[in-house]
DNA sequence: GGTAGATATGTCAAGAGTGACATAGTAGAA
DNA sequence: TTCTACTATGTCACTCTTGACATATCTACC
């Protein structure tokens, strides 16, 4: 099975969804680790069903469009059961930033620092963001953040691993931008400015 | 041009290279934040060559097969230049371990706890090659990584993008398996184990 | 001479993921 | 009434990426 049909599993493990409920959930807290369109979760739902790891049922709603309510079977809970222990395959990173950082040096300093000063900003935002959600299950959630059995331990343990994750993007973001800025002109223009 | 593109140009852009060498240097420095297979690469310097970014001569080899090197052309430098300071388009960010740890409330404890404690050592090993690089370059190449003009600061800077990114990856894998081990055993052990 | 392994270049089928296209029910505002 | 927006489900073409298949050169060893 893809590991879309496991981030859905996952999900539904926690709660009965629709096709469209689990697009919305693929932009927040498991989202921001792996996200997927409707156009993908849809097909992937039928695969799923296919293979008898969930169930729909429709129900109909007066206010809106009828839905498709999907549940996880004994299976499908068992097979993600023993998906979650075994090691990931290593899948190589990819940072669009980074390899823009590698070919820093042949850039306009000036507008390279702009670039990273800016990234630096979109991930402080990001991670307040995190920190805020936190503190709300700090405070709401208290106890259960050390009961490992809970799927709230599971989702506050994903959020502190987008807290790092930020935290680390804009300090490395920080860095660029400062080392490019504090940096001296190169030789060619230093001649024409330097006092 | 796709992204691939532009990780090709960046490499041809501080050595001449040939397809194989391309891909070898994709496991590398560059390669842990943009990696890719020949079947990739062969194709893309195709494409590359058919838009005017880069030129190949083939050099005959004696004790090799003989193999074709790629330059790149000041066309593709100028259009390498201009990507460098583009924003990068958001791209999801997707890590197999997350979506696990969303799910490991469902799981065996023990198991948990051995597989984040083994993804922390293999994290903690990525970090500790970084870091005898890290050690290297700054003893080698001191003066030049305060330069950002220089491809070595630029080497370096990626080289400090792995070390955060391996850093906090270590860093959460350890608080998952440290909460995980200290949890009290669920309600239903307990009664059998306990003294 | 055979054969294993590194070097070197390529193709192809299949899967994952994106963006656009398509349809339809419902609510509320203009 | 029309238009917009949200809910809801689906398909399709295209790109990116992987893994397998394919071929060939050259060295070193048995």
């Amino acid at each position: 099975m893809a590991t879309l049909g496991y981030a859905i599993l996952g999900l539904l493990a926690q709660e009965m969804l629709s096709g469209y409920d689990l697009t919305q959930r693929m932009r927040g807290r498991v989202g921001n680790f792996w996200s997927a369109r409707h156009s993908q979760v849809y097909p992937e739902l039928a695969r799923l069903e296919e293979g008898g790891y969930v169930t729909h049922r429709v129900v109909e709603q007066q206010e809106r469009p009828d839905k498709k309510v999907y549940e996880i079977t004994a299976e499908g809970l068992d097979t993600l059961k023993e998906w979650v222990v075994q090691p990931p395959s290593p899948k190589p990173t990819r940072e669009e930033l980074v390899l823009k950082a590698y070919s820093i040096w042949l850039s306009d300093p000036a507008k390279a620092a702009r670039l990273f000063r800016n990234e630096q900003r979109r991930h402080e935002e990001q991670l307040a963001s995190y920190e805020e959600t936190r503190a709300w299950m700090e405070g709401e959630w208290g106890e259960d953040l050390a009961r490992p059995e809970t799927s709230r331990f599971a989702s506050y343990a994903t959020l502190r691993r987008g807290i790092i994750y930020e935290r680390g993007y804009a300090e490395w973001c920080r860095w660029v931008a400062d080392s490019v800025e504090r940096a001296p002109e190169p030789a060619g223009e230093r001649e024409e400015k330097s006092q």
